[in-house]
DNA sequence: GGATGACCCCTACCCGCCGTCCGGGCCGGC
DNA sequence: GCCGGCCCGGACGGCGGGTAGGGGTCATCC
């Protein structure tokens, strides 16, 4: 039996949701409450499985108490009308598994609650068609570009270009792998030539891309 | 009616998608597919809706046509028994806006054409967990921090320093933005200041894990 | 209203660091 | 041997960064 807290400001919506979730034999409500603060403390004394936790509420709101609320224990879905970029970003910084809108159909929201009990998450389709395009922009695509850029490089040069990509100075890098300043300068200058880069910027730039650090 | 073209190698599997989303009154199977090469000309000939795609078939496989067959128009749904990581990444680059897997209950897979069609995106729950893993992790956490030391800066300075973030040199920003090269140092090095850096090197790497381009 | 200060933008000069060019020692191989 | 790659080092020109200062706007305060 899964067991859940259902958290709303609003009653009639609260009441709503336990006639959907109770209709589910292995669904039970355990609890409710009416914002961010009773959210919390139903969560750590009641021990539930699943909270459902609507975003806007007065008081203490749901994401500003949904990382309190993982914390203590029990997978978080998100409840909202709006699938604004903020909102969810927050939620799933927050350790949210779950971000639904108010429009799911009840058999959808069931399985929501039972696929995040089972330790997997569901998201509205809205929300994974964003989250999806912002993983394929910023994705690998760059990551494996850069590296096969980085490529050509010796293993020293490598190391080198590693130092300058945390910024530091010809000096300081000299001393931390012990070899002359201009040593390090004639590895900077050929490590450029190679990448076809006029900066030391662009190296660190390039090697920040490539997730070396 | 959504039109959809089911791909896969095993004509009992093919055979079985077709059952299962012929059921669905507002869902016709159009064309059917063994391998890659098919499937694209079945994308480009019949132009559906939604593309049905196994990642694993002998000769050009799914994750390899993926990119044609997106091009063409459709909505491509990759399917497969294993969720690896590596499938899912090249999936979601190549396009895709669904990633089930092969025991996907018949009506998921109904709603998930049906969300698709709908130009939304549907994952398979295990899918979707890794994915918040990912842009929990490596998501705003830096991108955030990296905004709030830059916050300190002016309009200027900002756009001043995004240049640098570029690697371009000083001469170069001073021509773009037409100034004097003396006043873009000045700027840089008030920014350094602000930021408590010691390289130009360093607001690059800070302005890139911002997000500014 | 005018003075004052704070903030931002711009500019000019000086010095240290960065980058290039050059050369030398060291190892492995067609 | 001799060549080619890699790792080192030195000397020079140019770019990067620090400092000082002038002009402009706006808000505050007398």
């Amino acid at each position: 039996m899964i067991r859940v807290v259902v958290v709303d400001d609003e009653q009639l919506v609260r009441a709503g949701l336990r006639l959907i979730l109770e209709a589910a034999e292995d669904i039970t409500v355990v609890g409710e409450a009416a914002d961010g603060a009773g959210a919390l403390e139903q969560a750590q004394r009641l021990r539930p499985d699943v909270v459902l936790l609507d975003v806007r509420m007065p008081g203490i709101d749901g994401l500003t108490v949904a990382p309190d609320v993982v914390a203590a224990g029990p997978k978080v879905i998100m409840l909202t009308t709006f699938d604004l970029d903020e909102y969810v970003h927050r939620a799933l910084r927050a350790g949210a598994v779950g971000f639904l809108l108010k429009d799911t159909p009840p058999r959808e929201l069931a399985a929501a609650v039972r696929t995040v009990a089972a330790g997997n998450a569901m998201l509205a389709p809205t929300v994974t068609r964003r989250l999806i395009s912002s993983f394929a922009e910023r994705g690998p695509a760059r990551r494996d570009a850069a590296r096969e850029r980085l490529a050509p490089l010796t293993e020293r040069e490598l190391a080198i270009v590693r130092e300058v990509a945390r910024g530091h100075g010809n000096a300081e890098i000299a001393r931390r792998l012990t070899m002359s300043e201009a040593t390090v300068k004639a590895h900077v200058s050929r490590a450029l030539a190679k990448l076809h880069a006029g900066n030391r910027v662009q190296v660190a730039i390039l090697v920040h891309d490539a997730d070396l650090l």
